[in-house]
DNA sequence: GACTTTAGTCGCAAATTGTGACTAATTCGC
DNA sequence: GCGAATTAGTCACAATTTGCGACTAAAGTC
């Protein structure tokens, strides 16, 4: 192996960014087009730069594809496993990053595929798009990844809606009412919205409130190898 | 900012591993002596070779401290920030590795430290400790985690007081082991083990069971920013 | 004005969890 | 040999949480 300075790049890994976001009934994530070869897609990416962090550099490569940086970013880890299609970096660190509805027109060049029909990638950023979604799912009772996919104000259905797409799973009104009651994560605004058929539905915003330490035991379910 | 190869190493990021096991009531973690400087300690770290995974890398990293391979290895992310104290690579891979009980003992040179007092470090190794510490707290509820630190053969009471120290928390006797049951991770051998004073502890080993799907609904608990 | 559609709430049976008290099997001191 | 001390293991029940069907509310449609 040891294709490394072969390029004459001074860097010697990239970033890549896995940008999500809520599409209808489904989630879609944000490609760029290849510059080298126009037919190919691939996750937005940069090489690094010496002296800029790698978040700070992961937002700058999703401002740059968006026009917008994201209302979440996390790191999901580093690749190294097969060749990468955009750059031969050794070596790409990848993170997922949560876009707010579609407010966020993609810059020129870029357009989102619904998570279920992405175009075909390199191993590495296939892995990477997986990653994502593992990432996603793993953090969605621990930070407010939901909410960041959402408008800053929407109805509970809507939110709903969101966690089942996230979940894949349905939910019970009333129950998930209740367990977002009980978490004081959301407030009322004073506004409603008439979506046509149907009564109208309050609209809420995300504003979770502090909370009493020391809550619950072990939880053994979804533990398993 | 700029350090690129100024080294003349060949190798662009470096694999360090955060070795973790069990001691007494506590939890430790190995460190190496520093090559250069005979006083100071530092995780255990490779440089990369071209051609060799992530995985296999750190696995080979722990390997050469201890004799012996970690039970659970898992990636925990890049880091880059700050200058790094046993090389200058720009980037480095950081990994958890658990390891049964203390049944392996360091090569020399190595060396277990509780993790209530480890020796300093540099500001990027220190920021991998922090990070595989919140890695193993958030992988106990979907990882063997815990049995990955006993022998194969253990008694209920070890393996209370070992989630005890993992989670911070004192657990309820016949609770814990209810969720345990409830949770078919564990089965009994037909062995016993007499610790001296007070009745004899029966031995368990893990063998977690098959699940049925769909179980339990969405937790907004832990959730928070 | 009757029917459909979506929002939002109530209440109760069923399941799960927290906890103290109880029984069992040892060692230790005398 | 015997009671106190110590650790393992279980039970039973109150308190809490969850699943879910049924109900009321406020629109639009025809």
């Amino acid at each position: 192996m040891m294709r490394d300075r072969s390029s004459g790049k001074s860097s010697s890994h990239t970033v890549d960014v896995v940008l999500v976001t809520a599409m209808g009934a489904e989630l879609a994530i944000l490609f760029t087009r290849s510059t080298t070869d126009r037919e190919r897609w691939s996750l937005p990416w940069k090489a690094a730069q010496g002296g800029e962090s790698l978040d700070a550099t992961s937002t700058r490569v999703a401002h740059e594809a968006l026009g917008e940086s994201p209302a979440w970013i996390e790191q999901i880890g580093a690749f190294a496993e097969g060749k990468r299609h955009p750059s031969d970096a050794d070596i790409s660190v990848a993170f997922v990053g949560l876009i707010p509805h579609e407010t966020a027109s993609p810059r020129p060049g870029n357009t989102w595929f619904p998570v279920t029909n992405i175009p075909p990638l390199s191993p590495r950023q296939r892995a990477m798009v997986e990653g994502a979604m593992q990432t996603i799912q793993a953090r969605l009772d621990h930070a407010p990844v939901a909410f960041r996919l959402l408008p800053p104000t929407f109805t509970l259905s809507e939110l709903q809606h969101l966690y089942e797409l996230l979940l894949t799973k349905r939910l019970h009104k009333a129950s998930f009412r209740r367990a977002l009651q009980a978490a004081s994560l959301v407030e009322p605004t004073d506004e409603w919205r008439s979506e046509g058929r149907g009564r109208p539905a309050q609209l809420y915003r995300y504003a979770p409130k502090k909370r009493r330490r020391g809550h619950r035991g072990v939880r053994f379910d979804l533990l398993h190898p």
